[in-house]
DNA sequence: ACAGTTACGA
């Protein structure tokens, strides 16, 4: 193994000389006493040729590389990933009186960043003395990508103090660095600064800062402030139009990220869409569950040729799975001639969400029989498709494997995976073993997934705990307050519960209400239990109200411990036939009569009754019926759901 | 010479 070797022992300093002179090295030798071998020409060529290892065999004969000659070969040892060839080349460098340049310094910077060697990063940057504004965009641009997003903003604030200007690079990297600050705290703030900088600057219609700009309200969730900025822009290209449309897309606008879409179909002019642009429109299409509109898109995607590039790929087998067709997602994914991790996770987690842990822990083996090693995320999906399907054994083996074999270090999310299969399967006092045992701070994801446990097997012992950590972790998280409230009716605590629905009130939280979508000959309709907008409320009710007297004389039983009141019987029962999914069903049965499955899609998680009723419905109508919850589907078909219970 | 947008999970 190479270990990191002091280049310098050299003070550094922050230079704040913007002199351009051409950096000479100090042992220059003069042309006339060159050497008969002059072997850059053919390193420079070998390099460009990507052989790289025969570049540096004749390095070593060469006794006056030249600047060019080093450039060629930093960029080949980024190309090739590899870095004890970079390591060579960097010794070589200095050892030739280049370790001041600060051009090279740059092309180092840039090239210890693609071989995610961060100690050199700095030592670089730290080292070189003559720091043009090239060398410090370059070190802002390695430590946001990575992630250290407050250190730029703090030598943001010393180069302005020592009198560096910012040119334009400076101000993207910097208003990157605004959304990844390792800390938890906003620099929401610092990034509104940076934007009155910016246009303090003159740099209003700078194209690619004004692109960035509207990534970064986006990943900051502040969807007006993006879209003002975007508006604004007296000249956008697609990167500009992608950037927007992912930005409603990931903020749950996806209606919005759509009609984005098709005003730039309108624009008509030379601004066209490309494989990002709708690697977000399918991510829209996704999480609206709009199968028809899906493949609508589908069909411009073939039409352009974008459907080889891989990213597009992957989105549309998702798109397919999470629209409810996961025979679709598989035949585009079967059709795969080259398959990335990416690729394989999607089909792993469609697996998942359809409840069929089986075949996802099939496909995952044979994607590392293929010779593809599993991301992070790819345990993320196998594990999760575990405890979609109860496949307790399956799913502690894997996550042992994930460690032992794999060498990937657990994250949160792993844990929460872990947590949420033994809780589901109330082994709730490993699973609490397990939190235990963490070797990092459980986050909300973690206590989130045992409180969700302790609600579906009633531990309220074990709830409060769990809550009581989940507040203090997200005090403005309404969902963590109505769980446990559901907890506290369901043991008939009717103080606590009041106890739980004032706190909520106290702290001014709303609770997100239950909303179901369906889509009806390509328009999608949204029910709510409040619904007062859909004209055919009355036929929806009187429907509801007929197969609830129906199915009550074969044997259906309200499940009317979900309501939080304490109310009479026929009160709750009144109360569970309100909700949205009973709306949606009867909406889909009075719409779509010709005996198709019924696709609905749901904002929240689906309640026991509303379960219980709608795999009474199956039988009794006859009709297949498709529920997407937040978490998974659910499969209804003669009086049985493909979740088997574990949801 | 250094730039902006994208996929897989919860």
């Amino acid at each position: 193994m190479w270990t990191l070797q002091p280049l310098n022992f050299r003070v550094s300093s922050y230079s704040h000389h913007q002199t351009t002179v051409a950096f000479r090295p100090s042992t220059t030798t003069s042309p006339s006493t060159l050497s008969t071998t002059n072997h850059n020409a053919s390193i420079q060529s070998l390099c460009e040729k990507g052989q790289l290892k025969k570049a540096l065999k004749l390095l070593s004969h060469e006794p006056n590389p030249t600047q060019h000659t080093y450039e060629l070969l930093i960029l080949s040892c980024a190309d090739q990933r590899s870095l004890s060839d970079a390591f060579i080349v960097h010794r070589n460098l200095i050892d030739n009186g280049f370790d001041q340049d600060p051009f090279l310094a740059t092309k180092l910077i840039n090239m210890y960043y693609e071989l995610d060697c961060i100690d050199r990063v700095r030592q670089v940057f730290d080292e070189t003395l003559k720091k043009t504004i090239y060398v410090w965009n370059a070190f802002f641009r390695a430590l946001s990508l990575w992630g250290h997003g407050e250190e730029v903003l703090g030598l943001y604030r010393r180069m302005n103090r020592i009198g560096i200007p910012s040119d334009r690079f400076t101000y993207t990297y910097v208003l990157k660095a605004c959304v990844a600050a390792e800390s938890l705290a906003s620099l929401l703030q610092k990034g509104k600064e940076i934007h009155a900088h910016v246009l303090r600057h003159g740099y209003e219609s700078h194209i690619h800062i004004m692109t960035t700009l509207v990534d970064m309200y986006a990943r900051f969730g502040c969807v007006e402030d993006a879209s003002s900025v975007f508006n604004e822009m007296p000249v956008k290209n697609v990167v500009s139009w992608s950037a927007m449309i992912a930005c409603y897309a990931k903020n749950g606008k996806p209606l919005e990220a759509l009609e984005l879409f098709r005003a730039l179909m309108l624009e008509n002019c030379d601004t066209l869409p490309n494989s990002v642009t709708m690697v977000s429109v399918l991510q829209a299409c996704a999480s609206l569950a709009a199968l028809e509109q899906g493949k609508l898109i589908h069909g411009y995607i073939l039409r352009k040729g974008l459907d080889s590039i891989l990213p597009v790929i992957s989105a549309l087998v998702t798109m397919y799975a999470r629209c409810g067709d996961l025979e679709l997602g598989q035949r585009v994914f079967s059709q795969m001639e080259k398959r990335d991790v990416v690729a394989w996770n999607s089909m792993i987690s469609s697996y998942g969400i359809h409840g069929l842990g089986g075949k996802a822990i099939e496909v995952f083996k044979e994607m590392v029989s293929s010779g593809v090693s599993p991301s992070p995320i790819s345990f993320v999906s196998v594990l999760g498709a575990c405890s979609h399907s109860g496949l307790i054994e399956e799913g502690r083996y894997l996550f042992e494997s994930m460690v032992k074999e794999h060498g990937i270090t657990p994250t949160v999310e792993h844990y929460a995976c872990m947590v949420d299969l033994l809780g589901r399967a109330n082994q709730i006092d490993e699973a609490a073993k397990i939190i235990q045992d963490m070797r990092i701070e459980p986050g909300p994801k973690v206590w989130g997934s045992l409180l969700g446990s302790c609600r579906i097997h009633g531990n309220v012992e074990l709830a409060e705990r769990a809550s009581k950590r989940l507040f203090e972790l997200e005090p403005r998280n309404a969902g963590n307050y109505v769980l446990l409230a559901d907890i506290y009716a369901e043991a008939e605590m009717w103080n606590e519960v009041k106890r739980v629905k004032k706190l909520v009130e106290a702290r001014g939280l709303q609770k997100v209400s239950g909303c179901c979508w369906i889509e009806v000959e390509r328009k999608i309709y949204s029910l709510t239990s409040v619904e007062e907008f859909n004209p055919q409320i009355e036929q929806i009710h009187a429907l509801l109200i007929k197969l609830f007297m129906e199915m009550k004389e074969k044997g259906y039983v309200p499940e009317t411990k979900v309501v939080l009141y304490d109310l009479e019987a026929d009160e709750k029962e009144r109360i569970v036939l309100g909700h949205s999914e009973k709306l949606a069903v009867a909406f889909g049965l009075i719409h779509n009569c010709k005996g198709e499955t019924i696709r609905i899609t749901k904002n929240l998680r689906l309640c026991e009754d509303c379960h219980s009723f709608t795999k009474f419905i199956s039988k009794f109508a006859g009709r297949e019926i498709l529920v997407r919850d937040v978490n998974r589907f659910h499969h209804f078909k003669n009086g049985v759901c493909s979740c088997a219970e574990y949801w």
